[in-house]
Formats: C-alpha cells, sequence, structure tokens
DNA sequence: AAATATTTTTACCACGTGGTAAAAATATTT
DNA sequence: AAATATTTTTACCACGTGGTAAAAATATTT
C-alpha cells in the first residue's frame, strides 16, 4: 500500500511529467537524456531521480498519462447518432487532443516511429479490439446505405492520420503556413476542412 | 574537384546510407549511434567513419537523399488535366513513395518531430514556394466551380498526412491489421479507399 | 523547540559514444 | 612482380550519460 504523496512530491512529480513529455516528444526514449528532463523541470538530476527511479520510469509514466487521454477520446465516440453526427464529433474530439494533447501526441509518435516496442502488446489488445468495435459500426452504416461503401479501417486511420498531423507535424505547419492548432482561427478552419472534405467523401 | 569514386566506396557508402536511413528512421538523430548503423552496415565503426566522417554527415547525406525523391515526388504533379485526374495522380505518386521509401519517409517525420534543426530553412523556402504554387491552382478550380470552396493548404496537408502516416505508422498499422504498404492488395484497397474519400470530398 | 521525515546537493562511478592515429591488410596501377 | 593507393583493423581517448551513496538542508510532526 502507497503512503500518500506529499505536497511537494505532487507539484515535483508533475515537473517531471511535463518536461519528460516535451523532450520526449522532440527525441524519443533513446534520444533523450535525464538531464534534459532535469533541465526543463528545474531541478538537478539527483533530485529528479528521487521522484522516478529511472528514465524508464519517467516515460512509461508518459506514455500512460498521454495513453489514458487518447484511449478516453477514442472510447467517447458516441454510437447514437447519425452517421454524420457521430463522424463529426469523432474528428472533432481527435482534433480537440492534437491541441491540447499535441506533446504527448508526438511522444506517441516516435514510440511508434521506434516499432512501439512498448506499446505493441496494448495496440495489438485494447486498440485492436476498439478498431474492431468501430469498423462493425462502419460496415453497418454501408449495408444500411447510409454512408458510400468504403472500407472502415481505411477511414478509421485517415482521421487519425489527418487529426495527428497537425499534432506530430506542427513544426512543419508552422514554417509553413506560421500558424498552430493554438491559433484559434486556424483550429477552426483546419476543422471545418477536413470535416467537410471527410463527410462529403463517405456520405451519400 | 572530386576524384572518382572507387568500386568500392560505391557500394560502402551505400550499404551506410541504407542503414543509416533505417536506424535513423527508427531513432532519429540523437537516438541513434554509429556503432548501431555500423552493425546494419556490416562493418566496424573506424570503418565507417572512413567512408563518412561523422554522423551528423551521415544523417545529412540520407536527408538529403530522402527530400530529393520527396521533392521529386511534390514537382511532379501535373496541373495539366482535370482536379479530378491531378488529384488521382497526386495521391498515386504520394503512396507510391511511402510504400518505396518507407524509412525515408521515417527519418524525414522524427526530423520534423525534433523541431526540423536541420531542414527548418529548406522548409520555410523551397517547399513553402511548391505549396504556394499548390494553393493557387486549387484556388483556381475553387474560383472556377470546379471544386468544392475548400481550404486548398488544409486539402494539401490531408493528402500529405494520409499518405505519410501508411508509412510512419506502418508499425501500428501491422499491429492492427496485419499488414503493410508491402501487401499488394493492401496497398490498393488503401489508396482507392483514399482516393475515393478525397476526390468525393471535394469534387462537386 | 526538539525529533523525525522528506527533499536536495555534493561527489562520485562504470559504461556508452563519437571520433582519432597509426599500423596492417588488401586492391589497383605501373 | 613491384610500387603505390586504398581499405580495414587495432588500440585508443575524452566526454556524455544513467545512475548511486551519503551528507546537508529543509519541512513536517510531535
Amino acid at each position: 500500500m502507497q503512503k500518500k504523496r506529499s505536497r511537494i512530491q505532487i507539484i515535483n512529480q508533475q515537473k517531471v511529467l511535463d518536461a519528460g513529455t516535451e523532450i520526449f516528444a522532440k527525441y524519443g526514449f533513446r534520444g533523450t537524456t535525464i538531464d534534459q528532463i532535469a533541465d526543463m523541470a528545474g531541478m538537478s538530476k539527483p533530485n529528479l531521480l528521487y521522484y522516478f527511479k529511472s528514465k524508464k520510469d519517467i516515460y512509461l509514466a508518459v506514455l500512460e498519462q498521454t495513453l489514458n487521454n487518447w484511449l478516453r477520446c477514442l472510447m467517447e465516440w458516441q454510437v447514437t447518432g447519425t452517421p454524420e453526427e457521430t463522424i463529426t464529433n469523432y474528428i472533432d474530439k481527435k482534433f480537440e487532443f492534437s491541441r491540447d494533447h499535441s506533446a504527448g501526441s508526438r511522444v506517441f509518435a516516435t514510440e511508434i516511429l521506434a516499432g512501439a516496442p512498448i506499446l505493441k502488446t496494448l495496440l495489438g489488445e485494447d486498440l485492436k479490439t476498439l478498431v474492431g468495435e468501430d469498423t462493425r459500426v462502419i460496415k453497418g452504416w454501408v449495408k444500411d446505405g447510409l454512408i458510400r461503401p468504403i472500407d472502415p479501417v481505411h477511414l478509421i486511420f485517415m482521421i487519425w492520420a489527418v487529426t495527428q498531423h497537425y499534432a506530430d507535424f506542427s513544426a512543419q505547419i508552422e514554417t509553413l503556413t506560421g500558424q498552430t492548432l493554438q491559433d484559434e482561427k486556424f483550429y477552426k478552419q483546419a476543422k471545418k476542412t477536413v470535416t467537410q472534405i471527410i463527410l462529403n467523401g463517405v456520405l451519400i
């Protein structure tokens, strides 16, 4: 049984988690050093290691935090409405995630690029199940003639790809357009265009 | 003036470039070690350093090779046909790139994730120019009533995002579906679905 | 205020990593 | 075949990096 965390622990563990997220997002697990995280968190390396006993521990905590947010986002997709409502709502949620957890999305990206050594099992279980459920719903829409006959799994990948692109490639997008999802107008315009194209692309 | 490269040089430099592409794709510049590349290239580290004088040199060569392929792909987009032909052709080219230069695409992704320290200038110049030309063409289509009134830049990002997703997140896609773009059937199905949704999404 | 628990700093260390120098081995040219 | 140029190996080294031990400083509890 865990002793409850002190005031200082709560503050400093969060500092490490936040700094870790930023650094891992840029350099991945291998490319990140504890010193970089400690610097950004404003503490010495031994001090940081008092809170997390290894680099891997920080990484696991960062991944877990991000993953929870992401899976929650995936599961919140309500299948009760029409295809139009459901897809619009799903794209909304994913854009929100890319805006509010941009660095987390990028940590996730580096993990996949590295071959998903930590997440592979989880992707093959929990996420696969979720995707399976979603494809069944979409297949139902096709059968009921509510949407065009498209391959469900590629529609899902499309939505993931586009929404995550704004987080994962934000450096490129900022260089090209001078803007990021943090700009309210840009955010709305991106979401509107993407939603419009996908809806018109699948609805009959 | 350069002395012409020997037979052995040509072979070994290519070996290093290929190995470097694979390793940088997984771990990015910082996370990659010369030893890893040397191992995969099947030579000792000092031997490798006889061909490229530093890790950065290998990285630059890998980036340049990939970038050339990518820019060529971007520029080959022929604006002579109808929007349908042009977009179909562009998606085709991008999918081909994701299939045939998957690791290169991922090296590119790690560079952007790291904040594009090497490519930033180039992105802000050459690529920006290309994107500017493309948006002008798309704007023309909108004005001529050939496609729906969508924001050109986000259509371009969409196409990039989706096509690159199959290369950059191939580890995830393989875990979820058991397939990659190397599988002919999967490749065709992915391209078909994406093309269909985007065309129906933008055409009137 | 004293006793105790928590947090932070100082001083390390072993191993990994980028890179070099020079000798040995191998290819190529004459 | 001998001379020369290229390639590979051996033996290093300085610095970076993950992590530890223990003392000092600070917070918290009694």
